[in-house]
DNA sequence: TTTATAATGGTTAAAGAAAGTCAAAGGAGG
DNA sequence: CCTCCTTTGACTTTCTTTAACCATTATAAA
């Protein structure tokens, strides 16, 4: 029962294949008039198929030379970097669960000891300081986010591209 | 999906490289018959790109003979950490303005790419997505946490320490 | 010396070119 | 029929490009 979401899906994961880094830019218009239908499908297709979760991560700009950039992060590289993207994060986190996650990340040697001491104090109350139901919601956000650089690794930074790395960073 | 702005930045940054000294002196209209744009163009360009932020100054002269002048300034190895931290950052900070001074940490040699990456990545209004006006409190935050880190972590790669890292980790 | 003119660069508002958000309508399965 | 997922369309936000008009400086003419 291939729907249109589910079909612009397949299209997007074979252009990623298609790539020796496993990085595609699209534009938003040409994708959705290739496929006939409104531009915000591309949108939700992207926020219900390409998350985080899912080990993908998007970029994009608005403007003219706008685009979409989808990176695909390597799932199989470590189990338990894996699992916590996947299922051991929720909508909420609290500090002890998230330092006793990155103790572990540090320990099974998935990152390093400077990633370790800037995470973790990233992710303390203290330097968080916003109210408490708020906070853990935050701090979910950005252990999801690491685990995704994280597994991303160091090699296929996102921006493997040209050497005027940060012309259109934003 | 580089556009017109993004080629003039990238033209004149390898100018500025090509130079011993990070200085060029460019015409603005000789600039923009050479892209074939406005020559109001070229002021776009420089107001977007070559901010003070980024680490330029900009000066020009109007008249015959007029000239604009470029400067890259020299971005010293720690002083734009102590910067951000003793006033740099207020109370709230908007993405472009994390993202900035971490593109500036990066080029004057303060951060590593891998830090770069992941941090910028941290800071992101999609990252964070809580409403308006507690993002921007607690992106404040993380920067001041990110800086005082790096700066304490300083020039000999952070590890001088010992193995009592975890000791008392919670 | 004063004045006009040409040669520069600056400013601003409007149009253009993307992408994002959100709510409402449509459908398919239980 | 009820719920959840999909699809659409109207509206918003962001970034870029252009064009018309303004300001300054050097130089040649008076």
């Amino acid at each position: 029962m291939a729907v249109l979401s589910d079909n612009i899906e397949s299209f997007l994961i074979s252009l990623l294949q298609e790539e020796e880094n496993p990085v595609i830019l699209v534009q938003r218009n040409e994708l959705a008039s290739y496929f006939r239908c409104a531009p915000s499908q591309i949108n939700y297709v992207l926020s219900t198929r390409f998350t985080l979760e899912r080990g993908y991560t998007v970029e994009s700009r608005r403007g003219g030379g706008g685009y979409i950039r989808i990176v695909k992060m390597d799932l199989d590289k470590n189990s338990y970097l894996r699992y916590l993207l996947e299922e051991g994060i929720g909508d909420a986190m609290s500090q002890d669960d998230a330092i006793t996650a990155l103790v572990r990340l540090y320990e099974s040697g998935s990152i390093s000891q400077e990633q370790y001491t800037l995470c973790s104090s990233l992710v303390t109350d203290k330097t968080l300081g916003v109210p408490a139901p708020i906070k853990d919601r935050v701090r979910a956000n950005l252990m999801r986010q690491m685990a995704a650089v994280f597994l991303r690794g160091g090699s296929t930074t996102a921006n493997a591209n040209t050497n005027d790395t940060f012309a259109n960073k934003k």
